[in-house]
RNA sequence: GCGGAAGUAGCUCAGUGGUAGAGCAUCAGCUUCCCAAGCUGAGGGUCGCGGGUUCGAACCCCGUUUUCCGCUCCA
């Protein structure tokens, strides 16, 4: 474990060197769980969408494309959940360090008052046996009727604070109440907070709350609100998908852990709209489908598993992550969710407009049910940097650190290398990489000794150096070096294009 | 968010009250050598930021920010 703390660090260390991943703002001291990609990252992490969109769009009929915006109407979060289902009040408990929502601890002193309501029932029915009167005792009995009006009043305070977001209040009627903390009993509580994951702005210029819109939580609901455009436009049949990268932002508690958890960050989703009842056939199917995608980048089956969610979020029958084995341990990379046909049903209820489909093959209109695939693009560049990252010692005991990605994936494809810098070996290579800089990124570097060379395109993953030396000004040849096992060919120049092209497309 | 630890050059770190350092990396030149660490020279740091104590602070104190570890949370 504490090996892979050591990698992981590696790793974090490696890409801030060789211009992978930087801290946001690092400058001005950084911004907390926010990053940016460097020359080399942004390089592969357009490479990993390519391949992603390449997977989805280009090689599937069915499924087509969408650039959604980030800014929404805001009744879309109310409509998809968000807004209510992640906008509680919280309260840290200081001694324990637990945290509670604050309503719900009220709801359970609440609970509490109610419960001794029913022991005095309970000691009442013993009492008088056959001959009592429920109702009226609780309409009579003082101790009742005083605990009753406690209720009353904790809810006339808690329900009109909740609506109008007053977190000094409910603060205060935890203190009044004496509600103490079922962990430590004490009544040390922090100021309530609200967490609310969503990020906001406001559109106009007049700031009151009708302007208040959010910065889009999750990719998703720019696909289900463009259905209908896409479906009818496209003439898309079901089942077919609709996919989308873009950015989401989440204001998380705890972001951590590198680019895993950000508070920005990039996401590939495509939603596969079906008929319903064959959602779990597609649900499989997808399953299959996106671990297949996985092992296309060259990681091995090992470093996967499954994970199936036994508590299903709000809008799920059936989800499942894909987890990948990072050096901080196995960790979701991907989700696939079964999502019903809560989003679409929930955009019809709101906007009042018909989201359906007739089907002709069952003469039928119905609204979709939906499957989800929901890749984490940063995870899946951090999943690859991770396994990529090697260190190696040399025959020569000398030690070199290689970055093993696809070569399909790598950020330069090919360095151009003149063995000495004289001799025209120099204009040489630059005759080489004016060519080749049109077919691929390519990369000239005449400086240093060529090992040195080689280690630098090594760090940064390049899979292959073509090197010209004085062989080459005589029959046209050159040397091409391949990353990984160092091993060297001498091929024509005219025929270098043909055979990194070839050889990118054989690892995939 | 709570608790703990840390922040000095691009990287790894030394320096614990008295003129900011090393190795590697980078750049220029020499060397021309097919797998780093040859030679010469150069650039690069308001010691995370702000305040305080002191004649004097990288060093002590307070605050803040960022990172890491643990807890907590995670659509």
């Amino acid at each position: 474990m504490a090996n892979n703390e050591d990698l992981f660090k590696k790793i974090i260390s490696h890409s801030k060197e060789y211009g992978f991943v930087f801290q946001s703002s690092e400058i001005y001291d950084g911004l907390a769980a926010v990053y940016d990609y460097g020359q080399y990252g942004v390089e592969l992490k357009n490479n990993i969408k390519d391949h992603w969109w390449k997977a989805m769009v280009q090689y599937n009929e069915n499924i087509v494309g969408v650039d959604s915006a980030i800014f929404m109407h805001p009744t879309i979060w109310k409509a998809s959940g968000h807004v209510d289902a992640f906008n509680d009040p919280m309260i840290d408990n200081k001694d324990s360090k637990k945290r509670y929502r604050a309503d719900v601890l009220i709801e359970d002193h609440i609970a509490k008052i109610e419960g001794k309501i029913q022991k005095e029932v309970t000691k009442a029915k013993k009492r008088f046996g056959e001959t009592f009167d429920e109702a009226q005792f609780l309409s009579t009995n003082p101790r009742v009727l005083a605990n009753k009006k406690k209720i009353e009043g904790i809810k006339n305070r808690l329900y009109p604070a909740m609506d109008n977001n007053d977190l000094e209040d409910i603060k205060l009627l935890i203190e009044e109440l004496g509600v103490v903390c079922p962990f430590s009993g004490s009544k040390n509580w922090t100021d309530v907070r609200q967490f609310n994951l969503m990020f906001s702005t406001q559109m106009g210029s007049l700031s009151d709350d009708s302007d208040q819109i959010y910065l889009r939580p999750e990719t998703a609901q720019g696909i289900f609100v463009n259905y209908l455009n896409i479906q009818k436009t496209g003439r898309m049949k079901i089942p077919f998908g609709i996919a989308q990268i873009g950015k989401a932002f989440r204001n998380e508690i705890v972001a951590r852990q590198f680019i895993f958890r950000m508070r920005e960050f990039e996401q590939m989703e495509m939603q596969f709209f079906v008929r319903p009842g064959e959602e779990m056939k597609w649900y499989e199917y997808w399953k299959e489908q996106r671990i297949k995608w996985h092992l296309s980048l060259g990681i091995p089956e090992s470093k996967y598993r499954f994970h199936e969610h036994d508590k299903l979020a709000h809008y799920a029958n059936a989800a499942a992550d894909i987890e990948f084995e990072f050096p901080i341990g196995f960790k979701e990379i991907e989700g696939i969710h079964s999502r019903t046909d809560f989003d679409l049903e929930a955009h019809q209820k709101y906007t009042g407009r018909k989201i359906q489909y007739f089907d002709p093959e069952i003469n039928k209109s119905y609204v979709p049910y939906v499957v989800e695939t929901s890749l984490g693009l940063d995870r899946t560049f951090l999943a690859i940097i991770s396994y990529a990252y090697t260190e190696e010692r040399l025959e020569d005991g000398s030690e070199r650190v290689v970055m093993k990605i696809l070569p399909a994936l790598a950020p330069i494809k090919a360095a151009v290398l003149p063995l000495v810098k004289k001799d025209g070996l120099p204009e040489k290579a630059r005759e080489i990489m004016d060519f080749l800089k049109f077919d691929y990124l390519c990369q000239y570097d005449e400086k240093d000794a060529i090992g040195r060379r080689y280690r630098r395109q090594d760090a940064i993953g390049t899979p292959y150096c073509i090197t010209i030396d004085h062989q080459t000004l005589e029959d046209n040849t050159v040397t091409i070096r391949e990353r990984d096992s160092m091993g060297q060919e001498r091929i024509a120049i005219e025929n270098i294009s043909g055979i990194i092209s070839k050889k990118l497309r054989s690892v995939k």
